[in-house]
RNA sequence: GCCCUGGUGGUGUAGGGGCUAUCAUGCGGGCCUGUCGAGCCCGCGACUCGGGUUCAAUUCCCGGCCAGGGCGCCA
């Protein structure tokens, strides 16, 4: 093992082009493969961006260095100085003639799972060795795009004048009801994990704040245990006063255009890698009318009555009618949060809309309920107790604005972006039904 | 939580009441100067755990644990 001392990277691999001929360089990363010939080896050297080929031909090299190139292992952490050579036989048209390599550090053998590929492994043993998992550039591909999306939403958010707020996962009770708790101790009391940021961003509306945004994780200590949900996700969460459902749906389909777009024009290698072929959608998305989407999927073979949520056989009913990505709106006002505004004409309907993606739901949303009486009735009527809501309700008996909201499910809407259909995919280290670790 | 299916070298698999347990990849060693899923030769390495049936269980039965898929819950 050697010292890094003085050295450091002068190019990721990418960099490296048959332009840079006869150039001095210093790359580090693993050694992705060594293939020995005997009198020639190449190792291909993997960084964060790629690979680029070290080209060692016994005859032009330092016999020291040329042993030492043919004792590494792989996965090995080495530095490599040389010269960059223009070759057609080499990969990318380039390779590099070592002058000097550094074995920063070994790795030990037989690897817990194979980065090259050729032989793949199952989820569960990808995610127990997650960090030689996330070496395959395939698999760092996903994250790659997730990051470019998360960058997306927030520069899209922040020239639409929306602030980013940070508000508390650790709370005091269940707020809105619905979904179980992860329950925790917090001193002498009991506490839990937050399942959403809905209530706080809702006194940010009452605080004055006008357009808020929040990029934060979720919790919700549901046993299910399916290729789309987790116990712990990234909720992209967005609340603005004066909107109205309308408003806010405008604002998440460009939102989500605008990914999209961000997404197809700087992620290309690693949609190829994903083969996956992304379009961007056209807008304004298609709206159906929950009432519609009762029919459509009736139409279908699947039952299901007014009043109801979507079972899984409706949504995939959905999927199969409807493409790419649509909104359903005009909710029955009882299957929603307290916190939906009901429809003025008709009571029964709510100002409340999903996100669709095929038969995925990706977001949900909704115009809020602003008067304060209103409020205490709808959280009395869902059979929860306005007492606990008191610090809330506050919020509502000094003036708080009408406005409308939604959150988007990072890691739903990252699927959407590469064609993966397991959610764990798209998580470095999810938490699931069973798996805490790592 | 329910239903279905499965658990075989490091990884991914074939098989199946008595075998030396299949193949690929990998790993170790050897040969090889243009590999790019390099090739060739030699070698290494495995039946989830507990109980039962049986002369004999990795194989059949029961249970546990774990996993995959579906559903439910949920977003």
């Amino acid at each position: 093992m050697e010292s890094l001392a003085d050295w450091r990277r002068s190019h990721y691999s990418r960099e490296v082009n048959p332009d840079m001929n006869g150039e001095e360089i210093l790359v580090m990363g693993w050694t992705h493969e060594i293939r020995d010939l005997g009198g020639i080896i190449f190792v291909l050297l993997r960084d964060r961006d790629g690979l680029v080929q070290v080209t060692a031909p016994s005859k032009k090299i330092d016999p020291g260095l040329f042993e030492n190139l043919r004792k590494l292992k792989k996965e090995s952490v080495i530095a490599v100085k040389g010269t960059v050579q223009e070759s057609p036989k080499a990969p990318g048209g380039v390779e590099l003639i070592p002058t000097d390599l550094r074995l920063l550090n070994q790795s030990q053998q037989p690897l817990p799972l194979d980065p090259t590929e050729k032989v793949r492994a199952e989820i569960d043993t990808r995610l127990d060795s997650r960090f030689l998992d996330l070496r395959k550039p395939s698999v760092s591909a996903i994250f790659k795009i997730k990051s470019t999306m998360l960058h997306s939403v927030r520069v899209f958010l922040e020239k639409n004048g929306y602030l980013e707020v940070n508000t508390p996962k650790l709370v005091a009770s269940a707020t809105e009801g619905g979904t179980e708790l992860f329950p925790i101790t917090y001193f002498e009391r009991e506490a839990f994990l937050g399942q959403s940021p809905q209530l706080y961003k809702q006194t940010m509306m009452s605080a004055g704040f006008d357009k808020v945004y929040e990029i934060a994780p979720i919790f919700r200590a549901e046993e299910h245990d399916t290729l789309r949900h987790l116990n712990e996700v990234i909720s992209i969460d967005m609340e603005a006063s004066f909107h109205s459902d309308e408003d806010v749906m405008d604002v998440l389909e460009k939102l989500v255009v605008q990914a999209i777009t961000d997404v197809t024009e700087n992620c290309e290698e690693e949609l190829k890698l994903l083969d996956k072929d992304l379009q961007i959608p056209e807008t304004p998305f298609e709206r159906i009318d929950y009432d519609d989407v009762i029919d459509l999927v009736n139409s279908k073979g699947v039952a299901l009555e007014h009043g109801e949520d979507l079972s899984r056989a409706a949504e995939k009913a959905m999927g199969e009618a409807m493409d790419g990505y649509y909104f359903i709106t005009g909710w029955p006002t009882e299957i929603k949060p307290f916190y939906v505004m009901a429809n003025e004409e008709t009571p029964e309907k709510s100002h409340a809309f999903d996100l669709m993606y095929k038969d995925l739901e990706i977001s949900s949303g909704a115009m809020r309920v602003h008067q304060h009486d209103v409020l205490v009735e709808k959280i009395s009527s869902k059979g929860l107790n306005p007492e606990s809501f008191e610090r809330y309700l506050a919020a509502f008996e000094y003036g708080m604005p009408p406005h409308a909201g939604w959150g988007l499910g990072a890691e739903r809407f990252n699927m959407t972006l590469t064609g993966l259909n397991n959610i764990r995919e798209t998580v470095l280290f999810p938490r699931d039904r069973r798996r805490l670790t790592p």
